[in-house]
DNA sequence: AAAACTCATGTCATCGATGACATAGTTGCT
DNA sequence: AGCAACTATGTCATCGATGACATGAGTTTT
């Protein structure tokens, strides 16, 4: 590998001067600086960046810890991050979490050694307390999901809001036995959406059936099965509501496998080809890729002030996109 | 930031003290042992992985550069590599290259200054030989698509021989007329399936019709317009072969516009939903998680043998997963 | 013409961890 | 006792780039 030190033999200079050169330092010759910069370039020199940021303390880095990098929410976020980015040259690691929460310190500390300029994390524990002593050396932005035991930035979207619409656009729709099938309440973000869900169906003065409260779940498999035994049920729903989008890919073949799809289905956050779907998929719309971009944004505000104060609990809307899903079974078959 | 020297001071030592009980040295007292790692504790030392990976020139992260994170095929690629690197304590830097064939070097190189250990590249121009000066530095592994003007080791699918029975399957159902439906021959990967699509009407005897090739779209939108414009023809295809998964997204929802769900229609690489939508369509698919692991696995098995030998030229198998998309329309109506 | 000032360039130290080597103290063997 | 062998620990240099400061040559000022 070339150094500054292998150009500046080469140009019969001092490494210091070659850095000036290379740093576009207005006190250097216009001789000199043809001369280094040809050495440059027989040399290919390529500065070393991890030379340059240890110095610095810095790694031009943002961290980003999510559950899933395959699932297309999380991808999403992730590109818009990049993107945002990319724009202040800085590069992003990537990590998944699973779903085991106990290994989320674990994994996050070793991200959060490579002396990371920031981190943007969705977390799956049920306590990030352990993030607290990091939290003077780089920002920490929580997305998708609220930091638990810790103050901290963090974008969310506005989860009761979009459960308590969607929950009211099933009833809009003349449906009174509505599910909610989701994953564990230790989420923070289901927790809210139940509580919309709840909140919808008191407006409306619908009892709340317990047995129509189908959480718990770990993947979208076990969504399908659960989805199944609603059905099952001797007073069985007429209307599910997803808490999420991994889970309604899940739900909805399910519904298709056992030929009811006269069940009405709104899923909280969007999936691949739920408007294509027959029926097509009504969803809350979450925008991960802004979600993204927006906790990029803040990491290098303050990055850039870090003695700034930002707004901490920033909740972004959703959007109702209806669809085909949650018409009434009349409705449907007249379109 | 703790450093060594302040834990070496704080336990009455030597730096290399703490840096040999860090390291689980065994000359040391099992008494200095305790103390520093007592001081450890009370600083809450935490070790500067920049300066660790700055001295040894490598910094145990392996670079990824595909044309789109967010699109699922790439991102459960890097899934796949996230996994198998985190066996070895690497992290991955992603990085989206887009669609705009001009920049892949300048990003590559942005990356590729960070001393990575190694590059897994997808790559979207036509040609890397720039990559050329780095291959004694790091192994860089080819995924999906081979390299143009460089050797490296690479890992693709089977793109001539999916494209080959994919299109073997339409004429097996009766479809004589069948279009392709692609981006650019500049890809190899689209370049090879156009063979494998080629060679399988040539095993049949059929007509090889120009119009019914349709290749040069950016993106699914453009996908799905240049299926209208097929449709529209006089002597219209009666099946369609996608050539990649981005792709199907936008030519099924077309076809779904255009209520001609009576086209056949296989996709080179599987995507989400693509079993519960109506019909369910038919795929070649790929296992993007194992690309994703067998190329980490190579470049990690490049890392700790430098010098030994490796197969260069991985094909991955694909498979045909049969759903509705291709019965013809007797069969489907009936099912 | 001497003093003051510019400007190009160089020298040295530094960031944190760790190899190479040094040193002082201890144990073991004849 | 005397010397080798070993052990615990320390000192120093190093990785590459770059800030702080130094130097020396040339230029301006009075």
């Amino acid at each position: 590998m070339t150094t500054m030190q292998d150009v500046a033999t080469r140009a019969g200079v001092s490494a210091k001067t070659v850095s000036r050169v290379f740093n576009d330092d207005p006190h250097v010759t216009e001789d000199t600086r043809e001369r280094v910069q040809a050495a440059m370039r027989e040399l290919k020199y390529v500065p070393n960046m991890l030379a340059r940021t240890f110095r610095e303390g810095k790694s031009a880095v943002i961290g980003i810890a999510v559950p899933d990098v395959a699932d297309p929410f999380f991808a999403a976020v992730t590109k818009g991050i990049e993107l945002a980015a990319r724009e202040h040259d800085m590069a992003i690691v990537v990590t998944s979490l699973g779903d085991n929460p106990s290994l989320e310190q674990s994994i996050i500390e070793t991200t959060v050694r490579r002396q990371i300029d920031g981190l943007i994390i969705a977390p799956i524990a049920a306590d990030q307390s352990y993030l607290l002593r990091w939290q003077d050396s780089f920002p920490i932005v929580f997305i998708d999901r609220i930091p638990t035991k810790l103050n901290a930035d963090y974008f969310v979207e506005d989860d009761f809001g979009g459960a308590f619409e969607a929950t009211q656009h099933l009833i809009a729709h003349g449906h009174r036995r509505i599910a909610i099938v989701g994953d564990s309440t230790d989420v923070p973000t289901t927790r809210l959406r139940l509580e919309g869900y709840r909140a919808a169906l008191d407006d409306a003065g619908l009892k709340k059936d317990e047995e129509l409260i189908a959480l718990g779940s770990r993947d979208a498999d076990a969504a399908a099965q659960i989805c199944k035994t609603l059905l099952a049920l001797p007073d069985a729903p007429t209307a599910i509501f997803s808490s999420n989008a991994r889970f309604s890919t899940g739900v909805f073949p399910a519904l298709q496998a056992l030929n009811r799809t006269d069940i009405a289905l709104i899923s909280f956050g969007d999936f691949p080809m739920a408007d294509v779907l027959q029926p097509s998929v009504s969803v809350i719309d979450q925008n991960p890729r802004q979600v993204g971009r927006v906790a990029a944004e803040r990491i290098l505000a303050r990055i850039a002030a870090p003695t700034k104060r930002f707004r901490r609990k920033n909740v972004i809307p959703v959007k109702l996109i209806e669809r085909q899903s949650c018409q009434s079974v009349g409705a449907l078959s007249a379109s």
